[in-house]
DNA sequence: TCCTATTTAGGACAGTTGACAATTTTGCTT
DNA sequence: AAGCAAAATTGTCAACTGTCCTAAATAGGA
């Protein structure tokens, strides 16, 4: 009752050949339980024993299925990550809408997106582990970069006088600037409530940067 | 020999009556040690014991000082946010200075800080640690509140005929489009080398916005 | 000088953590 | 139904955490 439409499904996780059903299932709920536990309490807070009870099961059989606490961390990282993917190779095509428009519907969903619960509290975690840890790193930069691949492509259809470079520079502003709402006007953060209108004053300015930029050179 | 110029002083740690300066020294030594290791190594890694045994001292001398960990990370915040606070309320004034040449001003100042590597590690764990610490989320809102005041200011400035809440959510969406570079751009990030060409782009995409909205009405 | 602040040197406490091993129970297939 | 692998349980391990404590030594400032 306190949340937005799901945009994104939670999590996907891979099929692993030669097990039974019960144990995917019981590896959903781990993952599962874990993200919920990092989203309410915090990383400190997904230690092996609290995921465990959290499931209801044994430390255990915990280990079982994640030997060690980095295990799980990376599947859990790979999941969640993996959802979001295949959110974004969706959003590309939208054949016969001019692209300012798709400009601002990729926007949009990145920024409803970033209003939710779960993108709010999530990613601010995800930043502060790829601080010291350069798998989480390497993983959350990927993403980044597949979230971004749409808009590159957007803006090279709307000026491709520019050089590659100034291109992907424009990009990186926009997706950027969106990203930083998050700390401001995401889930329940000071500013939440204005985050629509922000979302419109982003798009706004987006468009006019893309339109009137004047090549580097 | 990595680092640009600082901008910031590190730490503002209050005076406190009555004790003798070797005891302020060794609090500033203890904050600064913790700070350092937060930046290097993370939350977890600011444990009481690792503090004070990179400080050279004993446990028991640190539980002198801060008696609790909370009172350390208390203190160490308040004096890592203090320091901030100095160097914004210098910024504001430059009369005789265009507004528009005000603006680029502050947000090269704020932009050249979140390329440092001091603010790309710490302000992320921060956002992390006020996910779930309402003291640090009112500390840091606190801190952006006042890092946000002098744009504010020149957005009234610029479009007296705004209303108030179409100035500030110009300037919200400004502060938020600059804090989210650190992710991408900031110390050692991914595209870090492209922070003062993404500059150009965010602060002529700032003069452009305040410029041209047209307000919510 | 004398009082107080600071520091050292220990230790102890209860609690948590990640990891591992031995064991039992369960579920699927033949 | 049997048998084997998967799944789950139980118990233990060393290491670390924050907090608290005492006793003694040292140093600063009035």
């Amino acid at each position: 009752m306190d949340q937005a439409p799901k945009l994104v499904t939670d999590l996907l996780l891979p099929e692993r050949g030669g097990g039974y059903a019960k144990g995917h299932e019981t590896r959903e709920l781990i993952l599962r339980t874990a993200l919920h536990l990092l989203i309410e309490e915090g990383y400190r807070a997904m230690s092996m024993r609290r995921v465990a009870t959290a499931c209801g099961m044994k430390l255990g059989n915990l280990t079982y299925h994640y030997p060690t606490r980095e295990d799980l961390v990376r599947e859990l990282l790979n999941a969640v990550i993996s959802s979001y993917e295949v959110e974004f190779a969706a959003i590309v095509h939208a054949p016969g809408v001019p692209p300012e428009e798709r400009l601002a519907r990729v926007c949009g969903l990145i920024i409803d997106d970033i209003g939710s619960k779960k993108s709010t509290r999530l990613f601010p975690e995800l930043w502060a582990l790829a601080n010291h840890d350069a798998f989480v790193y390497e993983r959350v930069h990927e993403l980044y970069d597949r979230a971004r691949a749409p808009i590159v492509e957007i803006v090279a259809e709307m000026r491709p006088d520019l050089s590659e470079a100034d291109r992907f520079d424009l990009s990186l502003f926009i997706s950027a600037s969106m990203e930083g709402l998050t700390v401001f006007a995401g889930y329940q953060r000071p500013y939440g409530e204005r985050l629509t209108a922000v979302e419109a004053i982003a798009i706004r300015s987006f468009i006019d940067i893309v339109r009137s930029f004047k090549g580097s050179q």
